[in-house]
DNA sequence: TTGTATGCGTTATCAG
DNA sequence: CTGATAACGCATACAA
């Protein structure tokens, strides 16, 4: 083997031009005989296109990129397994960044994507406010944007999200069910859009059944990270409470909060019932299993996908995409234990 | 704006021709004069130059290819990280595909990367006997392959593994030196390479220190997934037991045991202690923690990627990387109860 | 040091 | 239906 095959080889072979062989591979018209010489000369050269070359010529990219803040966030991998499904019916390829690799923010790579026009579309998973001067200046370079599950109210892109207010509410609705009337709320940061819905369908949910959430039982954490969530749990369990029922903003602080609660020697759901969000795959893991909030990341994951591919076809009006969410009762929630 | 600026729009508008602008890309010699005329027409046009068109001249593809079996695997989380760490520094993208995605095996977009020449490079995670297609494929067409704990024995490929026979080894210690005599262990798959190596420096320590690991206490599990920990806990529980400490295959496999140990009302580690293999965060993250044999992986997946880099731009001998592993203790693992 | 010409592998446009 | 030929955007011998 000289030199890998190009289409010019083929078309010699074949006694044909190369514009042929193209409209051939293109699957434009070609006379039946041209076909079936075009055909043993690829199979006899063991020919493939190059994508770099077909990809210049037609002036796409062929890849599109997926940004998240690290790639080893549970809810994460749920999201990027639907867009590599949906991925893998096309013919384009997933370019991955993570925004926070050495524990501080760097979104040079993606800059350095939109700059030298590497992919033809951007996903976004969690962008929060930090994430404005990317996307301005993928707009400005015409790049589709689809951003899964924002975390602050974005404008000028497409967005996949999924029901928070009825997450919360269903979460009212299950604790108040098992006999709650003492429930406290602690979120992720302060400003997190989804931690303000959740605890707003939250709120609704237990206001419906004429309870009424003080503001007093309500706490933020500093990330949405299990130790943010350890650390709520230790200054939380330090003072006396009277709280049957705890709400997380997610399940990674649940996970943190559960374990400093065990530590304690604190029993769930026997002293205090857990609820957390997302459902990520560990929360079935251990025991008690953790009740959550699921949303259907996977499928969220491919109409992120599909969504962008629509936008890149055709640059259309911007859609919001909500899913609907379901409450999955595990063992750390119950019925609250008779107060003497 | 009109249109995308392109090298030839620069150069007219800095008087000078593509090529000297080219050199000035690349940093080659370009006087004074010129260099800065080159430098206010880029900034004044915004260009940038295209990847796509400067890999097709250069005949190469700026990105590299990493495969794994499903992307939601906390162990290959890390490597991930690593990898892109790594990448960070270098004009290179990284592509993503996942070998199983919907619960079978089908590795044809990685086929199709390797006909279509979309990649530079590959590093595959956890090849097992099945990637073999696969690896001959790349070979053929003279990729450079890069293994990260392959689960087989491999040929004609770099590898980055870590010590798992030393691992093996220092869990035999830790234990021993607890007190533990009895001890069990549970494997993954029975033809898996890393238990093999595992359950050798284990029985080789315990050797060290008199101590006979009967075949009667090696089991295998279906697979390194916590749900075949958790079929193996259910057997295994069924039957009394005498050992006092169960060594898993992985921290996946520890963790799916330990949820039915769990709620089976066996405590650990009072009535069993456990260990696993890998340190995946989720260990540290319950209580009680896991004790584990953590391997470096965020340095593993670094030291994968600059291998791979060394193997394109030479592809000089075949390397096989070795990293030492670290004993993380936490509370899985304890005295054992003195038995009446 | 700079400019000219040619190549990288495909696709697209037109005549034929 | 087919075949030249010009893009696509950049890199690089080679000549000046």
């Amino acid at each position: 083997m000289e030199h890998k095959p190009t289409i010019a080889t083929v078309a010699r072979h074949a006694g044909v031009a190369v514009s042929t062989v193209s409209r051939y591979l293109n699957g434009r018209y070609v006379s039946r005989a041209a076909k079936a010489r075009i055909a043993d000369a690829i199979a006899l050269l063991g020919y493939a296109p190059s994508w770099t070359a077909r990809n210049l010529s037609i002036g796409r990219k062929g890849c599109i990129g997926v940004i998240v803040d690290t790639s080893d966030d549970p809810w994460f991998n749920q999201i990027l397994a639907g867009i590599e499904e949906e991925l893998s019916t096309r013919d384009t390829s997933l370019m991955l960044s993570s925004l926070e690799l050495r524990g501080q923010y760097d979104p040079r790579i993606v800059f350095e994507w939109i700059r030298g026009r590497r992919v033809d579309g951007l996903i976004i998973a969690k962008s929060q406010r930090r994430e404005r001067p990317l996307l301005h200046a993928a707009l400005k370079a015409q790049l589709p944007i689809v951003t899964v599950a924002p975390d602050e109210a974005v404008t000028r892109v497409h967005v996949v999200r999924c029901d928070n207010i009825g997450g919360g509410a269903a979460v009212a609705n299950h604790l108040v069910e098992l006999g709650h009337r003492h429930i406290v709320f602690a979120g992720g940061p302060q400003h997190s859009l989804d931690s303000k819905h959740r605890l707003r369908g939250l709120t609704e949910g237990l206001a419906q059944h004429a309870i009424r959430l003080d503001s007093k039982a309500v706490f933020c954490c500093e990330s949405y990270e299990a130790s943010a969530g350890a650390e709520f749990g230790r200054t939380f369990l330090d003072a006396p409470f009277g709280a049957t029922a705890l709400v997380m903003g997610n399940d990674a602080l649940a996970l943190g909060f559960m374990r400093v609660a065990r530590q304690r020697g604190v029993r769930v759901p026997r002293d205090l019932s857990i609820v957390g969000f997302d459902d990520v795959p560990v929360g079935a893991l251990m025991w008690p299993g953790l009740t959550t909030v699921a949303q259907p990341m996977r499928e969220m994951g491919r109409a992120a996908c599909r969504r962008l591919f629509e936008a890149i076809a055709a640059p259309g009006l911007l859609e919001t995409i909500e899913y609907p969410v379901s409450l999955v009762v595990r063992e750390s929630t119950a019925r609250p234990r008779p107060r003497k």
